[in-house]
DNA sequence: AATGAATGAGGCTTCATTCAT
DNA sequence: GATGAATGAAGCCTCATTCAT
């Protein structure tokens, strides 16, 4: 029965992303995981030195890499955002993002609670409502700090739109579709605040 | 003693709703709402046989009701559903309905991980997507069944919208102010795929 | 089988302090007391938070008290400490104090390794060396802070003759006695260093 | 690889000495010992069948050392044993015996709680009484059984102060200056018994 | 109806030891 | 001999639920 180590570590990682992904971090028990993996629990602790930790080697390099790739998104901002060409391009970056991260971005998006990811959905949200509410019309702007702005809503929205294709999307060319679809449909629904 | 009842069984009900809006269905704990209502963990189950009974019991009514709104709305269209007037309609309406339930709308969407209504989200987007599918171009529909439509993620998109209103929007005026600023951002996004 | 709360908190009190006298803290195990006492796992920590906890609760009592039994005991020295009289009282004070808390003494002094009380003998003893060198010639002070003071070894020999005395005596009687026959071969053999 | 195979046992016995000198026999790890040395958990049972049988390995020698050491001890007694001449080579001897079995001497006395050495102390502080109870004045022997002798006291005090020096004494000088005046404490202290 | 002690399964983790390679 | 993956019992603790009172 003895497997080579870098296979059992895959397959832990590949059912604990299963798991994780059905039930998020707290709902999911190591047990069922190594059960899962067809090894000990003690095994389990063997490869990963934590339930955290298990769930952290899911995201730590994709947490680096996400960071990066909105920066690099945003250095790209010129004055004429909405121009077709632009549109394209970011559609193909952020599919071509997506289709390679599909589940750690949703694990670390929506499936993080109980971990040190658990406040990053937020932070990502405010992160785009600010980016949004650069160029704002000044009517449509927050008016006191504890009100919603729309622009909450519309980054939300924004973010949401991204789970909801990495849930679903299942090839390249599909993701690039929708993602430009949703562009120009933020875009359209977008113009008139600005 | 009748009367009596009646209150703790109103109390546990108030308590619960906070505690799982809170920390969701599967981290709160019965012990915790126990404390909270001043009962003790025993007579918890003299008001309900069980945790998720608990849950159920704050869901049960709304679910209908969520239903028949849903069909209320929709019954409502007309071909001229993007007029000023109707959007405004539409709006208050809702708005209404969320003011009325929040608590149980954020529940039922977002904190019942581990209850029988777990997949509700998704059948409501469903739902929504179906309805927003309906007098699409023929060339944004969905292909087949495996695949994605933009209108699953617009559908996704515009639940999440009424749940970040439902979790930020504190009066009645503020709900209307920003539904009717998405439901433009929408409407104007949406109106190229028809 | 619904047994008196006071009863059942006793008997885990007294089972645990047999199971930490025997074995020391960290060698005894919840379970094996759990067992001992007839309870579940479980309901021992209806009575005690946690395995620290529980070990607290056997002294938390004492560790005032035995501050403030120091205290009292250098407040009553005068330049005549070695008269009969005061030997005797001095016996008759700590064998009083050792009568009533025999296994707490043993528990603080001798089985706390892995709580908070675990620096606690050493800490005593230097108390207890710091005490005997006053007064002490100069030549037996110890030289250089590295480096053991002949003191530092008599205090602990005078803590552990505490302790022998716990361990081994039974009734009051006795531990005068033996404390008295102590005091003597400990006055007796410490004079020449003063 | 006989040549290899003496210097891995040699340093697993010195790093497990380390390990058990600094945790007690419970406490430490043979995961920990193992990576120290800088060999797999696996080998470490080549050498030594168990952990317990690992910890014995550092003894059995000693065990028998140590008691005919004893026993040369006692024998060299005479009628005189509280002159000058026979403290100071008292001193000596026994300096020389812990200067080289300090940690075997701490092991077996201190840090072995959960092997079959747990009870050696008891064993030879009771030897040690036996002994100091020959000759003593009738007055002061031990009435019965059950009761306790000052000598046990004084026994477990001559031991302790032995296990004092050996942990903090590290050179010779400091140990036999040390050990002398303990010594003059002592039998100033012990003569009135006799 | 009310209490809260009691249960027992399950949660995460550690560790001595074994065993296939 | 040597490796280190694998095991499984045990460790501490939590929690929904039941039950004697």
């Amino acid at each position: 029965m003895q497997v080579l180590k870098e296979e059992i570590r895959d397959k832990i990682l590949q059912i604990a992303a299963q798991e994780f992904l059905e039930k998020g971090f707290q709902s999911s028990s190591t047990r069922e995981i190594a059960a899962r993996v067809n090894i000990s629990k003690g095994n389990l602790y063997n490869y990963f030195s934590s339930k955290e930790n298990l769930f952290n080697a899911l995201l730590s390099a994709f947490y680096q890499e996400f960071n990066s790739f909105l920066k690099q998104l945003w250095a790209h901002e010129t004055g004429e955002n909405f121009t077709l060409e632009n549109v394209e391009w970011m559609a193909r970056t952020v599919a071509e993002f997506i289709q390679e991260h599909r589940q750690e971005f949703i694990l670390i998006m929506d499936k993080s609670e109980g971990t040190k990811y658990a406040g990053f959905k937020k932070e990502t949200i405010t992160m785009l409502q600010n980016h949004f509410e650069k160029n704002l019309k000044a009517i449509y702007k927050s008016r006191s700090g504890s009100e919603t702005s729309i622009m909450q809503i519309i980054a939300t929205n924004f973010l949401e739109a991204l789970l909801s294709i990495s849930k679903n999307c299942l090839n390249n060319d599909q993701v690039i579709d929708n993602l430009e679809l949703y562009l120009k449909y933020h875009i359209q629904g977008v113009t008139q605040f600005y």
